[in-house]
DNA sequence: TTTATATATCAAAATAGCTAAATATATTTA
DNA sequence: TAAATATATTTAGCTATTTTGATATATAAA
């Protein structure tokens, strides 16, 4: 695995950072990712922790798969998610940080 | 300053980190914030480098101020946009690195 | 004080994303 | 192999967000 060189600027990265962001701004999607960082999870886990539909559960776990948020594996039956990549775990983190000192101003903004 | 006590789990943080992102998961504001990470800019400014209109970007700016992500000051007939906070800045170089490994992934996603 | 410039706000049209139901596929068990 | 279980995909209706145009406000210049 080699280190990758980032380019911080440039038009590929202004693309593609709002649809990685996209992925993390649905209220489901972060509730899954929260469960699947405290442990790795299989589907029908996420259902019942969850308390929504089976096809929103797969649909939210495609999206967050197909970008690179979690991975699968296959057992039996069940497919089991989790979260591998550490810096997933520090974005959140940081972001909570940061709400954390402005929670009241994004309850309470309208905007968005 | 102090530091904060940040509460990683609990229905507060669920509700507001998807609010959070949401204002990142804008390609205007994302081109936005690249651009006041470079430096301060004003409104006008904003708008030349952006090619976009006046009222879109002041309503992008206005999110991004309620919700902690720029501060603004005012000179004269202008307003200076900036951001303070050393995390966003942290929060998109990790997500950049991210996005950099799995940049075809994240471009063909169809569900985001 | 009138005019021009800079920025903000609001409402409506356009667009994008989420949810759920139906259906498809794959694996296990009977 | 048939039935049951687990997961994935597709589509359509619903909802939320973005953009734009019109209007409002505030400051500076004439």
């Amino acid at each position: 695995m080699s280190i990758q060189k980032v380019e911080l600027s440039g038009p590929l990265v202004e693309e593609l950072l709002p649809r990685f962001f996209k992925a993390l701004c649905d209220p489901t999607r972060i509730k899954i990712l929260k469960l699947l960082l405290e442990k790795e999870r299989n589907v029908s886990e996420l259902i019942s922790n969850l308390g929504i539909s089976q096809s929103n559960v797969s649909n939210h776990l495609a999206c967050l798969k197909w970008c690179g948020f979690v991975t699968s594996r296959k057992e039996g039956k069940h497919v089991y998610y989790g979260v591998t990549d550490r810096r997933i775990r520090e974005i959140i983190e940081l972001a909570t940080q940061v709400i954390a000192e402005n929670a009241e101003s994004i309850y309470s903004c309208t905007r968005i």
